[in-house]
RNA sequence: GGAGAAAUGGCAGAGUGGUCGAAUGCGGCAGUCUUGAAAACUGUUGAGGGUCACACCUCCGGGGGUUCGAAUCCCUCUUUCUCCGCCA
């Protein structure tokens, strides 16, 4: 959620930077700033009538006390209409206030200087690049059909138990996926990141607090009877343990790491692209998310994509980073680099990271504040990245590391896996 | 799931209808003292709105109600604790 401060100060360079979104936003700043004067006009009559309802209820207390019980009754009877202003305006301040809300909650974030301006996913900016893609190897096979040669991930099986989109992995699968958590969680841990585990459901108010909700609604899994929903990503409940705090400058950096199962509904999106392993209801990531001073939070962001990089290094896939352009550019986020690993057998990148920084957009939500070196309280910046989702990794070493007789394991996971191959 | 008790500022803990945004203690911050630190002493110390700055308004778990007036009374929800039941 942008700050009215700054909608106030600066309208017209925000409608211009979220041009880059393809955003017309400058009629509904106007709107804004007209229901923000609106907002304040009506608290400040309420206000008024407020001091003076006090003021007559002390002068009321004094009379009694004194035992002018007449006088007393006679000001009793002129507080009923200061009862009945107070009442009108404060429903008209609440509906004034919804309204305002409502608006806002509509803008998304301001997209950072150096996002490049763009319609799709086409005009993303690509920034760097990482190991040579093998041309279409002869017989090179999806991750799919190798998941079903070696019998190590069951989609079909997954249909029976719940529905497409929730596959059960097998033996050396369901190993080699548990060795990637531990290896991701020990290479984020010695980064500093602290580890945590956290709900895999969350209140309405944590769903707000990251953007979730109200906007995205139909991507969760909503649990009715419960009012709670199913965590589209690990950055919800983690962020939201900040929720309501003020922290202190010292505090910085807050760096953490943790596993969890990410359920989306995915509504919609059906076809060639969503086969096999690339797009699940379920699917298990390691997410880190750190909180940081405004001064600091975009080398943090530089320090993250490192760390990501040294993951993907490690594990000898060939990988490309892009900087999202405004159009692709999600609601939340000041600035996004994805992290896409190269699909052999389908001759396609998968996006396996997301790292982003949200500058004070969730902070505002969340009133996630901190007290600065003046003693001021302003908001932090969040930032989160996957590191990594674990299916797209998985099929991205199922069709590098595939051979004629069986797929081999990146030296990096062998110890945690306990093998070398898969045949 | 049943029965009871509770929820107050960073923490502990007073406050049961009127000048209470809230005693007191601890903690935090600043100062005095000291070569420095500790101790002691003095001052200061919740959040939000509003204002150039004041004034002023709101907030004592959330929501609603009674009253001229609510931290205090009533209803309701949530959470915590104790006991019983069930359970990995």
């Amino acid at each position: 959620m942008l700050q009215l401060q700054e909608i106030r100060n600066q309208k017209e360079a925000l409608a211009e930077a979220l041009k880059k979104r393809n955003l017309e936003a400058l009629p509904i700043l106007d709107k804004i700033l007209e229901l923000d004067e609106q907002r304040r006009a009506t608290q400040t009559e309420l206000d008024n009538t407020l001091a003076e309802s006090n003021k007559l209820s002390k002068e009321i207390g004094i009379l009694f006390k004194s035992g002018k019980a007449e006088e007393a009754k006679e000001l009793k009877e002129k507080t009923a209409t200061l009862k009945e202003q107070s009442k009108t305006l404060n429903e008209q301040l609440s509906i004034i206030a919804t309204a305002l809300q409502q608006e806002l909650y509509q803008l998304p974030n301001v997209p950072h200087s150096s996002v490049p301006a763009g319609n799709s996913d086409e005009d993303n900016e690509e920034i760097f690049r990482e190991g040579n893609i093998p041309s279409l190897v002869e017989g090179a096979l999806p991750h799919w059909e190798l998941a079903k040669k070696y019998d190590i991930i069951d989609f079909e099986l997954g249909v029976k138990v719940t529905g497409a989109g929730f596959p059960i992995y097998k033996g050396k699968g369901a190993r080699l996926q548990r060795a990637l958590i531990q290896y991701f969680l020990d290479k984020n841990t010695a980064a500093g990141y602290t580890e945590i585990q956290v709900p895999h459901l969350v209140n309405e108010a944590s769903g707000f607090g990251t953007g979730q909700l109200p906007d995205k609604e139909g991507q969760m899994y909503h649990v009715g009877e419960d009012d709670l929903y199913l965590i589209p990503t690990a950055e919800v409940p983690i962020t939201n343990i900040f929720r309501d705090e003020i922290l202190n400058a010292k505090d910085f950096p807050i760096k953490y790491t943790g596993y969890t199962p990410c359920f989306r509904r995915e509504a919609g999106s059906y076809g060639a692209h969503v086969r096999g392993l690339n797009r699940l209801h379920q699917f298990d990531k390691v997410e880190i998310v750190r909180v940081e001073h405004p001064d600091t939070s975009y080398a943090a962001l530089e320090d993250m994509t490192n760390h990501i990089k040294e993951l993907l290094n490690e594990l000898k896939l060939p990988y490309r980073i892009l900087r999202l352009c405004g159009g692709d550019l999600g609601f939340t986020a000041a600035l996004t680099y994805d992290f896409e690993v190269f699909s052999t057998a389908q001759d396609r990148w998968l996006e396996i990271s997301s790292v982003s920084n949200f500058e004070t957009y969730q902070a505002n939500r969340l009133k996630l504040r901190f007290k600065d070196e003046n003693g001021k309280k302003q908001l932090a910046h969040t930032l989160n990245g996957s590191s990594l989702a674990l299916p797209r990794v998985l099929a991205g070493i199922l069709e590098n590391y595939q051979t004629e007789n069986g797929i081999r394991i990146p030296e990096v996971l062998v110890p945690y896996c306990g093998f070398d191959f898969i045949d």
